[in-house]
DNA sequence: TATATTTGCTTGCATTTTGCAAGTGCAAAT
DNA sequence: ATTTGCACTTGCAAAATGCAAGCAAATATA
């Protein structure tokens, strides 16, 4: 399971137990930035997560509280997951992880504006997507 | 080995690909804060890494440029660890982790004095820590 | 209304990664 | 000359991951 116990007092360290694997980020990254909210949204993201540890995964952040897990409006089958405000917390570490690879590694093109504009002004940038993270939740098209 | 493809194009995925582990990131911690340098250093750290997994993964800290080993002047029995620019450059992604934990969970009583530090001002902070890390280039105190 | 499809999972099993203990070779200290 | 320290490697057990299939409830389709 996911309920980790944790392997010292170090923040970092504490960090990784809550999203430090291959795929917790990936899905916070697709809540935040790729307008996505369903199990398969998640499923369906370029990296391809297997379903068992897509579930396991979602069960590890609900419990963290990073995400939370409601009733989707459009349908009883679905659900939907959303970033918690300490998931959305989490925005300014993401934030510097694409300014580090923008430095090193090549961006795919159409980040590269966005990017420019997420440099220039951090906190500006940032309130603007909690902002569009905040309106999302009254609104939901879940069209990819 | 540690020599793995790429999921995918994105920058946050790339960069886990990098040190998206469990330990990756304590190694650099290590380094960066920690004033650690040899293996025997990182071996020594709370979370008690494997000696296996910490070859394997200073090996490919190495690859990916984060690390470089050389020669250590006190011993040809030792070696020196050492952040590239590269992996200098990923104090404001361990900034941010740091400030994210302080927010959310209980932080060890000798960092909250340097949280408020850098909360108050993260260039400065920055500035002062890679400053540290350059002029470590030159002496070498490896005690505890 | 009956059937097919979608959605969000779970289960079983093979493969990979991790963790642990022990061992190795070279350097340095005693 | 022998022991100790340092930086690993090796072998094996345990855990995590990946893959394919299955499954129940809800919804769409015929």
């Amino acid at each position: 399971m996911e309920t980790s116990k944790k392997r010292s007092d170090c923040p970092i360290s504490g960090s990784l137990d809550v999203f430090g694997d291959k795929w917790s980020l990936l899905i916070i990254r697709d809540l935040m930035f790729g307008n996505k909210c369903t199990y398969n949204d998640f499923l369906k993201s370029d990296e391809g997560i297997a379903t068992n540890i897509l579930a396991s995964r979602l069960k590890g952040l609900e419990e963290h509280g990073i995400i939370e897990k409601s009733a989707h409006p459009d349908s009883k089958a679905k659900f939907l997951y959303r970033l918690t405000s300490k998931g959305i917390d989490l925005l300014p570490v993401l934030m510097e992880i694409y300014i580090w690879f923008d430095k090193h590694y090549e961006m795919p093109a159409d980040l590269k504006a966005t990017m420019r504009d997420a440099k220039k002004d951090k906190e500006k940038f940032a309130k603007q997507i909690i902002k569009e993270l905040r309106t999302r939740k009254s609104d939901n098209k879940s069209s990819s």
